[in-house]
DNA sequence: GTCCAGGGCCTAC
DNA sequence: GTAGGCCATGGA
């Protein structure tokens, strides 16, 4: 039993279902459509979600931009860089030695594996897709699930530190829920919606953005009850 | 100078 | 299986 409303399966699930749909309501209400990912093609995105891990997207697009003015926005453009080339392309963005080695693991992993048909690549079903791209060393869940949803258009949430953060402190989930339950608290609600589950993600993260960041939060923050004048949901 | 950002990997227990 | 350290730039 919660909230003394129903206990079965079915019954919570319902429950969560409104409250998801009224916490996005919203959002949405609040802000807008978002207009995410920005970027061009889904090679783009590819590049952005790895640029972007543990990083402000700003650094992220710096880097992007210097590729961008070099004509690398490309598998075939990057595939004949050497390393020391790409790092020093991508160095805005942080961790940039790593996030180098990532992107050529990538491209290699398409040149090997599909001839370097990215589309080919996309177009599997989304969970051997979503499978396939956590075996690349440097895409975990939250990079594989932004490939799937932005990338290759199919229905994978997206969980960030910020979904964790708002959910978590509105104790709407348990804050020691792992990424992939916490993947399926959404998926297990909602329908499998490609356009919504884009516009959920990036309305959490303008959300964060404004009022969840590590330190300065919360007083401002929906854990009060009110969000930017409306008032909020409470679990 | 300090803290933080649209994570993920590796190692030690 | 999980806590802790590490990767690094740029903006507030």
């Amino acid at each position: 039993m919660r909230n003394g409303v129903c206990g079965s399966r079915t019954g919570l699930r319902a429950e969560r279902k409104a409250l998801l749909l009224e916490i996005y309501e919203k959002l949405f209400a609040a802000f807008g459509p978002q207009h995410w990912w920005p970027a061009r093609t889904p090679f783009e995105v590819i590049l952005g979600a790895i640029l972007a891990q543990n990083t402000a997207w700003k650094n992220a697009a710096a880097a992007i931009a210097n590729l961008d003015r070099n004509g690398l926005l490309s598998l075939e453009g990057l595939c004949g860089l050497d390393g020391a080339q790409l790092e020093a392309l991508v160095r805005p963005s942080g961790f940039y030695r790593q996030k180098a080695k990532r992107i050529m693991t990538f491209c290699d992993h398409i040149q090997k594996n599909y001839h370097g048909c990215l589309e080919q690549f996309l177009d599997q079903d989304m969970e051997p897709l979503r499978q396939e791209l956590l075996t690349i060393r440097g895409i975990g869940p939250e990079t594989a699930d932004s490939i799937v949803l932005y990338a290759a258009f199919k229905p994978s949430f997206v969980v960030d530190a910020y979904t964790w953060r708002i959910f978590s402190r509105h104790a709407w989930i348990d804050e020691t829920i792992s990424y992939d339950d916490l993947r399926e608290y959404f998926m297990e609600a909602l329908e499998l919606d490609v356009q919504m589950y884009q516009e959920f993600h990036a309305l959490v993260v303008r959300t964060g953005h404004l009022y969840c960041r590590r330190k300065p939060l919360c007083q401002m923050c929906p854990l009060g009850g009110y969000f930017d004048g409306l008032v909020f949901l409470r679990p």
